[in-house]
DNA sequence: TATCAATCTACTAATTCGATATAGATAATG
DNA sequence: CATTATCTATATCGAATTAGTAGATTGATA
């Protein structure tokens, strides 16, 4: 299961993504249009900065942008930054391995190479997924606008 | 991620699957054979016989046995036992299906779609594998043994 | 300088996870 | 029938995680 914390992310970033314009967005209209909880937002979005996948500004006229166009920003790099890694089980795990405590001998191991199996197409389906692609699937933005869309430096 | 719980669940299943005998497996057995912590495997046996998944014959010579042959016992249905739902979000669950609480118009979530592909491709796999599966891939049993293998009534 | 908006720190309440402890029920065996 | 092996049931516990909230601060810009 995603946490809250990756959901509203993920709601965020498309949201950001969907939003045609050069200038900063502010939390509160984030969190009004998505229905998010402002202040839990607040640390979410914070946290997608110091990751880099977001840049800000400060003070009047300020806001968060994508730091990335859309169609360079993973669904499953999002949510691996909220929740940690998407294999269900650590030893199958291309970003974050770890050998599991109580396993004796991992090739012999009959759990592993079925965790594998979905460890593959969870990344196959999430990582092969962009912002750019959930916005146009979701028809919130037509193709045309979408391709000259303007994101931070 | 799976829970601890889930993983031995799944360890002790495919083990018992493995075991070739029509007498019932103490858990102690189990429990050393896997290398899981014995009182915490009880709970998990009992959780799992409660739900149908294995019996269990009581006093000396007693033990646990599988409820159903090992190829009519899907992975899947393991884990929802321990852990709930495979889908990442409970809008999208077959077994659990559940509104979430903050969304407008589900038609129009632009999260949904993809977190449906997410949650097919688990389940393809998961649901998809059974014990007996797990078993052969890991070698532990020949096919023939396989074939004539003795579960509980 | 006033104001707007992000940022930072710290706190909390509830829930879940991963067990362990203890006591009890039941069936087979000698 | 007593004993012993074995599952069954309930309660408890600490640590970690989750899902937030509150409030002060910093920085930008008009």
């Amino acid at each position: 299961m995603l946490t809250q914390k990756a959901k509203y992310a993920l709601k965020a970033m498309i949201y950001l993504a969907g939003r045609e314009t050069v200038r900063p967005v502010l939390i509160a209209e984030v969190a009004r249009e998505e229905r998010l909880p402002k202040k839990f937002l607040e640390r979410i979005l914070l946290d997608l900065k110091t990751h880099g996948l977001l840049t800000s500004r400060k003070g009047r006229g300020g806001g968060y942008m994508l730091a990335r166009p859309p169609n360079k920003i993973g669904l499953g790099e999002i949510i691996r930054l909220m929740d940690g890694p998407l294999a269900p089980v650590q030893c199958v795990s291309k970003m974050a391995y770890q050998k599991c405590a109580d396993c004796r001998d991992e090739k012999l191991c009959c759990v592993r190479p079925i965790m594998k199996e979905v460890r593959d197409s969870i990344s196959y389906v999430l990582d092969g997924t962009t912002l750019a692609d959930a916005v146009f699937r979701a028809g919130g933005i037509t193709r045309r606008s979408f391709d000259s869309f303007a994101y931070a430096i």
